[in-house]
RNA sequence: GCGGGAAUAGCUCAGUUGGUUAGAGCGUCUGUUUGUGGCACAGAAGGCCGUGGGUUCAAGUCCCAUUUCUCGCCCCA
């Protein structure tokens, strides 16, 4: 039986130009983050189960998550979410570290369920949170950061709309307006994160079945269903307008629409899976037909750094996974043209490998990446592997371009070839490089 | 964890109601004589038809199981 050369279900193998567009996501996300001052930081894959008893839903634990015992006998888990392993850190030093604090991190997270499209075992994933500011600032500066990010990928406004929500809002429209217990609200709330799902007589029976029939009298129900077709804050019943998750709220809106985010709206539906929020939440839909589905979400979470037994921190964070990215980038066409990191292929030309290092040597000093032909090969031959790797530069090496001191360097893609010195060439290649 | 679809050359696929040595295009390799790739021409390699059972005189083709891929459900980083 011969090995099988496939990757382990529901991970990737990344094969250069897999990598290659994996360094241009990844170096968005790092540029646009550093740029408002967001440091990055890691931590172990391995955390114990515990870490994640404490905040997150049973089922993720117990049937999603990669977990074993170690040779020690401790039960551990393959990181399936940054949140934990963040609040822990900074639980960890929270005395020393100078708030408002900007932290991202690029992790590789892994669950255990069946893969389907756009979601598999294995992924990368972007965080980005503040903590230690309790103010709507907080929150607005990170949907900035998500902003940015889509924008420095090519993306306009009109390709993706940021829906803001509270879960304060909700449990105030729930349980004091509505007059639910606690049950029926979390019912509720879990429907409402499904309702896009199904068709809407379902939902509306659904939502119908949760009520009791005296409520149901009362119109309780048919009120949460007009609710949840409201489009702005405006249009709600006055007494939830005047609550002060909605003034939060239409705050909130004000802000990013002073910040030019002309694709904020406002949209009772959006819930979260996580129990941990606390306040404002919002997730970013797609809006290619193709691919209507949130590829970024997160909200306020205040306290997961308090479950360490330390003074809560204020925190608000999002997290982005690299395929819902990278799905986005393909439906919208914003994918890049992606050069190898080899700028120049070196054919030689007879037995000069050795008295071509010095210019070889000379190219990479200055920053220059080049890879050498050594295979002594017909020049066809060595012009073929070049092509194939889909390298743009050539440089031919011979006796008597060694002995000139001037080389014949080829654009592969424009067919143009020069004689110049290394020099001249190395300056070539950089403009060539920095013209992205 | 539950359900639908799929699996034939490196890739995309064809393969008749079951019937001889399993096909194409693209790709790969070799050559068209050694300082110039893409094009053209000539030739070659490459398949336990995913795996294991079963039905049959005969299975790539029908049946069962299994694995993997894929699309959904549950759940949602």
């Amino acid at each position: 039986m011969a090995l099988s050369t496939q990757p382990y279900k529901g991970a990737r193998d990344f094969y250069p130009e897999d990598k290659r567009l994996q360094k241009y996501m990844f170096g968005i996300m790092r540029r646009v983050a550093e740029s408002f001052g967001y440091e990055e930081y890691d931590a172990p894959v391995v955390e114990p189960l515990e870490l994640y008893l404490a905040k997150t839903g049973d089922e993720i634990v117990n049937e999603q998550t990669y977990a074993f015992t170690d040779r020690g006998g401790r039960q551990v888990v393959i990181r399936p979410e940054m949140t934990p392993t963040v609040s822990r850190m900074v639980a960890g030093r929270r005395q020393g570290l100078a708030y408002p604090l900007r932290w991202y991190s690029i992790p590789n997270l892994w669950r255990y369920e069946r893969p389907q499209r756009g979601r598999l075992r294995e992924h990368w994933q972007l965080n980005v949170d503040m903590f230690g500011l309790d103010s709507l600032l907080a929150e607005a500066e990170i949907i900035q950061v998500a902003d940015g990010i889509l924008k420095a990928t090519g993306a306009t406004h009109d390709m993706y709309t940021i829906k803001l929500n509270s879960r304060t809002l909700m449990n105030y429209i729930l349980h004091d307006y509505l007059q639910l217990d606690s049950v029926q609200s979390h019912t509720i709330a879990k429907l409402i994160d499904r309702m896009h799902k199904m068709p809407h007589e379902a939902f509306v029976a659904e939502v119908d079945a949760v009520f009791t029939p005296s409520q149901r009298d009362s119109g309780a129900s048919n009120k949460l269903i007009g609710l949840l077709r409201t489009k702005t804050i405006e249009h709600l019943p006055e007494v939830i307008r005047q609550s002060s998750p909605a003034l939060e709220l239409q705050e909130l809106l004000r802000v990013l629409k002073q910040a030019k985010l002309t694709n904020v709206v406002f949209d009772l539906t959006v819930m979260r899976g996580f129990d941990y929020y606390t306040g404002i939440v919002f997730e970013v839909f797609d809006e290619n037909p193709d691919n209507n589905r949130s590829m970024l979400g997160g909200g306020r979470y205040d306290g997961l750094v308090g479950l360490f037994g330390v003074e809560p921190v204020p925190t608000v964070g999002w997290a982005m996974g690299d395929v819902t990215l990278q799905k986005f980038l393909e439906g919208h066409d914003l994918m890049p043209l992606l050069r190898p990191e080899t700028d120049v292929y070196a054919v030689l030309i007879g037995n000069v490998y050795t008295d071509a290092q010095r210019v070889i040597g000379e190219m990479r000093e200055m920053g220059v990446n080049v890879a050498v032909d050594m295979t002594g090969a017909k020049i066809d031959k060595q012009l073929k592997t070049a092509t194939k790797k889909g390298i743009h530069y050539v440089l031919f090496i011979g006796e008597k371009d060694l002995k000139d001191e001037q080389y014949e360097i080829k654009n592969m893609l424009t067919g143009v070839a020069e004689r110049h010195s290394v020099a001249r060439i190395i300056s070539i290649i950089k403009d060539y490089r920095s013209d992205d």
